[in-house]
RNA sequence: GGGGGGUUUCCCGAGCGGUCAAAGGGGUCAGACUGUAAAUCUGAUGGCAUAGCCUUCGCAGGUUCGAAUCCUGCACCCCCCA
């Protein structure tokens, strides 16, 4: 790997704002520098899959491994049976046994997407459960506890703030938890050579931990990066929706879904998004930025932003079908379709069956449609959609509250395509 | 242990005998404007056979022509004094 990649890791994730705070900056930065590095990064198996929140750090990793540099993903079997208190407000809840395991396969194969394994300087896939489960709580208090002054875990910033609300407290548990994040670190030096460990900005005080145990246990220095969580310009969170997280998962978050999360990124927040989560260089991201200002209405940077991570996390076929099925619901009305087409580009919109001969006869009225189809909770709230313009029948709008539908509303062999607003859609298949 | 306050429609919060399906705000939904953005504006927001009817104001009774509003009991919550 030539020497000039190496040094350039650094100022990449500086210019996309990827750092927030790191270790002794002049020694990190000649480090990387000098020789290819071994970098971890912990995912604990709290739900059973990635969300995008689990984003950031990853691509950061992702960055490090083409920069010419080993990463090595941590999956916290062990960590997760704990619960890292950093960032929570109050003593979560143990997960089983079970749970963690199901958690653990699910997360174990979606970390592996994002990192080759198969190059010269292959990605590492390790759990921490495979070290911790050989010690035994006396030596593991001897040998690792000891390093451990409490006066400084309790000035860590995720201990002192749940200490400082009087109603939140805390589980010696979790109080616990920095002394298995701090030895991982020491394991992965002592085992892989690995000097650096990137996380999100509230894994700091953890990082920290891991390099004070390094220079208590005599392994050497070691080093942190932290990267800022991704948030909305208002401060919330990004990823969240009404309807949950935006998982990476296919089955959670279809790959429509998650194209249009991105699509639809606000002004404000997409240049973040751009230098954080795509692999777009900083001409591109510039150009980007000019065209924003000067074209808005192509929407160019929600569209590259959306493509670019849809290809990466469900590929191109996932790119593609997210991309065709939004060119048809945000387009003319649907005719003519088949029900083969129609069913794969409504992938993820519900659909329900009715038979065949309810568009017989006087047919079905508009009302009626909607509630079955589940785009309104009530003949009222039904009749109040078609009355302030808000129905849609193959994306023509129905205005007329007597509206029935019938044979010819079929969009394809067997199936109507109902919308309530802009972006509700539903299916009613006649069989 | 003593004294006081509270429980209202998805949330906060007014109402304190009829004109109350219940002010106002938030949220949500729909519309307009736009760029499938943001901001803004408009409308809607218990149900139904929709100029009408039915069910809602912690729970159960009672007073009254009539109660979210008054009385009694029960449950839960909060505050003050000890």
């Amino acid at each position: 790997m030539a020497a000039n990649t190496l040094q350039n890791i650094y100022s990449e994730l500086d210019w996309r704002g990827s750092i927030h705070q790191t270790t002794d900056r002049e020694r990190l930065c000649s480090l990387l520098a000098e020789n290819p590095q071994t970098v971890y990064a912990g995912f604990d198996p709290t739900s059973d899959g990635l969300h995008i929140g689990n984003f950031v750090p990853l691509m950061m990793l992702r960055r490090f491994q083409k920069a010419g540099h080993c990463p090595i993903v941590l999956a916290g079997g062990a960590t997760g049976m704990i619960g890292d208190p950093s960032g929570k407000s109050e003593e979560r809840n143990l997960l089983s046994a079970e749970q963690i395991e199901h958690n653990l396969q699910g997360i174990m194969d979606e970390l592996g997407q994002f990192l080759d394994f198969e190059s010269a300087r292959p990605a590492i896939l390790v759990n921490n459960y495979d070290w911790m489960k050989e010690w035994s709580y006396l030596t593991f208090l001897r040998d690792v506890g000891k390093h451990f002054p409490v006066n400084q875990m309790l000035a860590k910033e995720s201990v002192k703030s749940r200490l400082d609300q009087s109603e939140a407290g805390m589980s010696y548990t979790e109080f616990s938890y920095m002394l298995l994040q701090a030895y991982d670190f020491v394991h992965l030096r002592q085992a892989y050579g690995c000097n650096l460990q990137v996380g999100g900005s509230d894994q700091w005080g953890n990082i920290t931990a891991g390099i004070e145990l390094g220079r208590r246990m005599g392994v050497g220095t070691l080093h942190g990066l932290t990267c800022p969580l991704l948030t909305k310009s208002d401060g919330a969170k990004m990823g969240k929706t009404e309807q949950g997280a935006i998982w990476l998962s296919a089955e959670k978050t279809s790959p429509y879904a998650f194209y249009q999360y991105w699509f639809n990124t606000d002004d404000a927040d997409i240049d973040n998004c751009l230098r954080l989560l795509t692999e777009l260089t900083e001409e591109e991201i510039s150009a980007l930025g000019e065209d924003r200002q000067t074209n808005p209405q192509n929407r160019q940077s929600q569209q590259r932003l959306a493509e670019s991570l849809t290809l990466l996390v469900h590929g191109q076929q996932g790119l593609t079908g997210a991309r065709r099925a939004s060119e048809v619901l945000f387009g003319a009305t649907i005719s003519e379709m088949s029900d083969s087409d129609l069913t794969e580009i409504f992938a993820d919109v519900p659909s329900e069956k009715l038979s065949r001969d309810t568009l017989g006869g006087e047919g079905l009225s508009i009302v009626d449609a909607l509630c079955q189809a589940g785009l309104a909770k009530s003949r009222s709230d039904a009749r109040r959609t078609v009355d302030q313009g808000g129905a849609y029948v193959n994306n023509a709008r129905i205005e007329n509250l007597d509206y029935r539908l019938g044979p010819g509303d079929l969009a394809s062999e067997t199936v109507v395509v109902l919308r309530s607003g802009k972006k509700r859609y539903a299916l009613l298949k006649f069989l």
